[in-house]
DNA sequence: ATGAAAGCGCTAACAA
DNA sequence: TTGTTAGCGCTTTCAT
């Protein structure tokens, strides 16, 4: 099935040059060849349809000029921005992108490094979920660079974080509903495991002490990021007699299905409660169009990431770890 | 930065053994390898932290346990569930996937089908969006075997396609709505480059047919495969004073944006006009729970594709182009 | 049960 | 301006 190739060889042996000469033509070090060679060189490699073969070249040169990209799903609407942003910004460089799909998963996390080590990957971006900082993790033993998106987390080999200030942008969104002339602001969570969420956390409870406003323990849902979370917690809202007149909700999967369930309930939204997301995923303003949301730039993270890598890879080397905080942005709809 | 890597050379010096020795109980063809060898061997590997190099290995088994997965746009909501069935097939079966963005452009294809050629991967996954039939196409030049999904084209490498029946359910869904009372049914198609468009346009001229319908050119109207077009197709049809009582939309997206102008135009749905979408893409039923829909099965295409690759890949490499037609569903809710 | 040796296709000195 | 050659790390006969 395969067709035997046609190899540096055939094509040096049918020009009559060695196969040096072939391989400098094609590396662009053919700075002192003669017009005349490369030429031939050239018509005959195009007649053949010769590809060079990049294992061979990889063995030697120690590149592949792939990239690995670990993250928990790709069909969670948050990842493709990222994905796609990756893989423009590494075509871009001539570098391929081998996606890898963890749910979430340590092991599997761990297994997908060892697996992209062995395909020698030039490099890694993790968008791992699951918090690594208490796991004497598989990262340390990576022997390629990484940048995180939307972690952090310390090893030698992460060489770069493409980060969100978590709490400034959560801090901004509530300041915002308070201005608005919300008091009782919820906040419906998606998981208080990870550092983003603690952050967010924060940001939401600090806008609160700073306006003055008493923070309530039971304000404070926990569940998934998911709509039928935001659903259920509302469900839990009323049935504890909870007094709110506002939520602020961890993603927007989830304040979708708060809208949807406060709707039910008979709630007009902003007169009776204000609403706000955080995200703005794909498809989040066709679900939801009025949805106040904190736009997060998923796809200049992963092209950021990419960009990152590309230089810890390409670069002299030098230890620069570097760190980039995105902009988040407050899209002020009709929902609070 | 990269920490120079272990070898199976060093392996073999540490365990007083040969590389070759080495290789084989790596490779598990350790059938008389003594027991004490062989742990030895595996053991000095763990301490190590002994990674075998792929690139190596495939140079000379000509086989890299990788896959190629060319596509329009990752951030469309139609491609994500695929991706990750033929991430999940791959991953089972010790492959990886090199993901591929092509933006529908015929010429970004051609150079992807060269760079994976390039990169040796086993096969490829080709979800093709323009339609090739017409092209004396990089496909020919391609030498490892390729999948199509949701495109028939014909070549030499196609070893399979998995595909669904369009014609058969645009006819079901148009039957349905014709049972359900509808007799003046437009359709806002996405395209007619495409032969999966073709067939659907085919599928619905047939159901009014076999009705007794007749069919008007001015019910008709064709754009992209996105919201936006939905809501401009049904202000068209409204300007144009088409007297219709349902919308067969080309997919999903469409129907999110035809719903969305027809409950500005102040029509309640389904009472005035049935609609009726095609795909079910993932949080096509968070934004209209209620769309009627023909289910497109993606994560099982992404799958059964990946089979078929890797069957091809490594089977007796029998010429046996294979043809799978998965099932679509029509999922009737409320907007029909 | 294990080792020696010949490559896989290519790059990168170093020669010429 | 071009050719020779020594590997890159591994698999795979063929010997032993």
């Amino acid at each position: 099935m395969k067709k035997k190739s046609v190899t540096i060889k055939d094509i040096a042996k049918e020009a009559g040059v060695s196969i040096a000469t072939v391989s400098m033509i094609f590396n662009n070090k053919d700075k002192n060849i003669s017009q005349g060679t490369r030429d031939r060189v050239m018509n005959i490699a195009k007649l053949h349809n010769y590809i060079p073969n990049s294992m061979a070249r990889s063995l030697v040169t120690k590149r592949t000029k792939t990239l690995g990209l670990i993250l928990p799903d790709i069909v969670n609407p948050f990842f493709p921005e990222i994905a796609r942003g990756a893989e423009d910004k590494a075509r871009e460089s001539g570098y391929s992108i081998i996606i890898c799909n963890t749910d979430d998963n340590l092991e599997q996390e761990d297994r997908y490094i060892e697996i992209l080590t062995e395909k020698m990957v030039d490099g890694i971006i993790f968008t791992h979920s699951a918090d690594r900082n208490n796991t004497n993790s598989g990262l340390e033993r990576c022997r390629v660079p990484i940048i995180l998106i939307d972690r952090d987390y310390d090893s030698d080999n992460v060489k770069g974080k493409v980060l969100i200030d978590n709490g400034e942008a959560s801090y901004k969104g509530v300041i915002h509903l308070i201005e608005k002339g919300y008091r009782k602001i919820t906040y419906i969570a998606g998981s208080l495991n990870t550092q983003t969420a603690k952050d967010r956390l924060k940001g939401y409870r600090k806008a609160l002490e700073d306006n003055g406003i008493e923070f309530e323990e039971k304000y404070i849902k926990v569940g998934e990021y998911r709509s039928l979370w935001g659903m259920e917690a509302v469900t839990l809202l009323f049935e504890e007699g909870v007094d709110f007149d506002a939520i602020f909700c961890g993603n927007d999967l989830i304040a979708i299905g708060a809208m949807k369930k406060l709707k039910e309930f008979g709630k007009r939204i902003p007169e009776d409660i204000g609403i706000m997301g955080f995200d703005d995923i794909y498809m989040a303003s066709l679900v939801e169009p009025e949805l106040t949301t904190i736009k997060q730039p998923n796809y200049e993270m992963g092209h950021k990431a990419a960009q990152m890598l590309i230089r810890a890879i390409e670069g002299n080397e030098k230890n620069t770890e570097s760190k980039i905080i995105l902009e988040t942005e407050l899209v002020v709809r009709k929902s609070s």
